[in-house]
DNA sequence: CTATTAAAAGACAAAAAAGTATTTTACTTT
DNA sequence: AAAGTAAAATACTTTTTTGTCTTTTAATAG
């Protein structure tokens, strides 16, 4: 469904929602570790995501990775455009590149249903609507 | 959603299915014009779902590939299953490997849905189910 | 101002997926 | 039986994805 770097950034932004509630800046190794993910690769693909906006950063002692107002409000579609691009939502499910109305492969309306279910999911679930969950222990982003 | 690998397999099922009602068989060469994949790729994948006996085939003059009546019967979540493995049915949407009731990522209820709903799909959808609109043009397996 | 800290940038490495080519095996037609 | 045909098997190459490491830049604390 998602590349792998999109599961890891998924969890980390989550992750990142949830631990700078408080306006707290977090590191990477905090980071790799609460969602067990490689360190020097979750490392990378956060400074992507902060060089599009989807989060903050800020280097030196106390520095680290944190979310302003604009990306509390940042849903998981946001996301996973960011870093897998707008295939899973658009594209042709059968992979033809000229797939549309005019000249659908045989399961287009079918997928089309799926994919509008999968967008308007992620469209709708905002980052910080898992600090609960998290804190009380009835949602992970960890293996264990 | 699905591997390259997968898409290949699903298009040229759908056609085999298609231009094999009759019972003739299809050669590897008129597969790859007939779904516009490389020639070499779909031969090897199509030998594997051989393997699998999820299609047939026959060496020599006259030769090439068809669908048995069980193979007709074929549905696509059976295609996906021995192409891709059930990790797009089963697996957890964020890469947790121990994403389960007990220890459930952020999304786990939402995403099984969704992937029942595909599940659903593929499994309902069988092979034949497309050599009318195939037939009349209303679908294609092609770019153009 | 200096030392330290942590992200940014970019180069590198490993593994997996996608794609190609060659040789072997089996079947048919003549 | 021999020649020709088409899939099977297998080896190989390329590209993409995933993952690691080193160097540079920017911020802060002392």
């Amino acid at each position: 469904m998602f590349s792998k770097t999109c599961e890891y950034a998924i969890r980390a932004m989550i992750f990142i929602a949830n631990k700078s509630e408080d306006g707290a800046k977090i590191g990477v190794k905090e980071i790799a570790k609460g969602i067990d993910s490689p360190e020097y690769f979750i490392a990378k693909i956060l400074q992507d995501l902060s060089r599009k906006g989807l989060v903050q950063s800020l280097k030196g002692p106390t520095g680290g990775f944190y979310l302003d107002r604009k990306n509390n409000s940042c849903n998981l579609a946001d996301i996973v455009q960011a870093v897998d691009g707008d295939h899973l939502f658009v594209g042709c499910g059968l992979g033809l590149n000229e797939c549309s109305e005019k000249h659908p492969c045989p399961l287009h309306y079918e997928f089309k249903k799926i994919r509008k279910d999968i967008h308007d999911l992620l469209k709708g679930t905002n980052l910080v609507e898992f600090n609960d969950q998290l804190e009380k222990k009835l949602a992970f982003l960890k293996h264990r």
